[in-house]
DNA sequence: TCAAATAGGACTATATTAGTCCAAATTAGA
DNA sequence: TCTAATTTGGACTAATATAGTCCTATTTGA
């Protein structure tokens, strides 16, 4: 079963809503509150993005987060990297060699899966929030 | 994260396999003994694509399987919903509602995941297993 | 000083995927 | 007719990944 993950669905949720908030800072609570999204979930994919250069945050009261990046410069890929870890469609296709598969000695198959994987990422690479706004 | 199963995986390496030994009978232990694949394991799967009509089987001594299909008749994406179930990128996307995603009513994305998902699928559906062979 | 907000670690719960175990039915051949 | 090789198939367990929660600290404007 192939998915995208619900922090995932979150962000995209998120910075559209906050790519529509014409430079007024953002709470998570709000999102949350008008999305129906988690709130400790929220905040922590907020947290993440603003670490990513996402978005900028201010603390405090009155604090929230705006847009660090034009919507068009923020791609899906990159987006589910962040949030998901490395996409690889098959153990022995991550980037960094975090996992590896045991079967790799008798697999026949390896070539065709990095094709497939290919051509599955350029799908995500090819998307940014700004197809979601 | 975004995968394929290793069940599919099997499969397809089991395809392969089958497809390369012109007419005779392959059986379960001999994939799973030079794939290293999981015997129990594989042997369900080709249970299911005996029930799918991909293969045909023959019990008793000297049984085994074989190919009911052409090669460039078994397409990857059937592959993966017969083993994984349907392929959805998101909850809501499911064919059958198995499924039901709670925030459908505040969604903001939904047509957008939508079109993501058609498009993944078309890489699924472009695939036949004499892609892997 | 207080309340609203981000920051972030640690934890729990749920779902999915992967793998195992066991017993039955079928069949060729000795 | 017995036996071993094989498919069949249900039930179960283990491992992993995803989703969600809890708690406490820090920042900051009023
Ligand atoms: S089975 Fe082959 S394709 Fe799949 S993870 Fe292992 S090496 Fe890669
Ligand atoms: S959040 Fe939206 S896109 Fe995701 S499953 Fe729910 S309705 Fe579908």
């Amino acid at each position: 079963m192939i998915r995208i993950s619900k922090k995932v669905e979150y962000a995209l949720m998120a910075l559209k809503f906050i790519s529509q908030s014409d430079n007024k800072l953002v709470t998570a609570r709000e999102i949350s509150d008008t999305k129906k999204i988690p709130y400790d979930l929220l905040s922590k994919i907020l947290q993440k993005l603003k670490n990513e250069n996402i978005l900028l945050s201010n603390q405090g009261t009155n604090g929230g987060y705006s847009l660090n990046k034009r919507t068009d410069e923020i791609y899906l890929f990159n987006l589910m990297n962040m949030l998901d870890g490395d996409i690889a469609l098959a153990d022995c296709m991550h980037e960094t060699k975090e996992k590896e598969c045991s079967l790799e000695d008798s697999c026949s198959i390896k070539s065709e899966v990095a094709k497939l994987q290919k051509e599955v990422e350029d799908v995500f690479k090819n998307k940014t929030i700004s197809d979601f706004v």
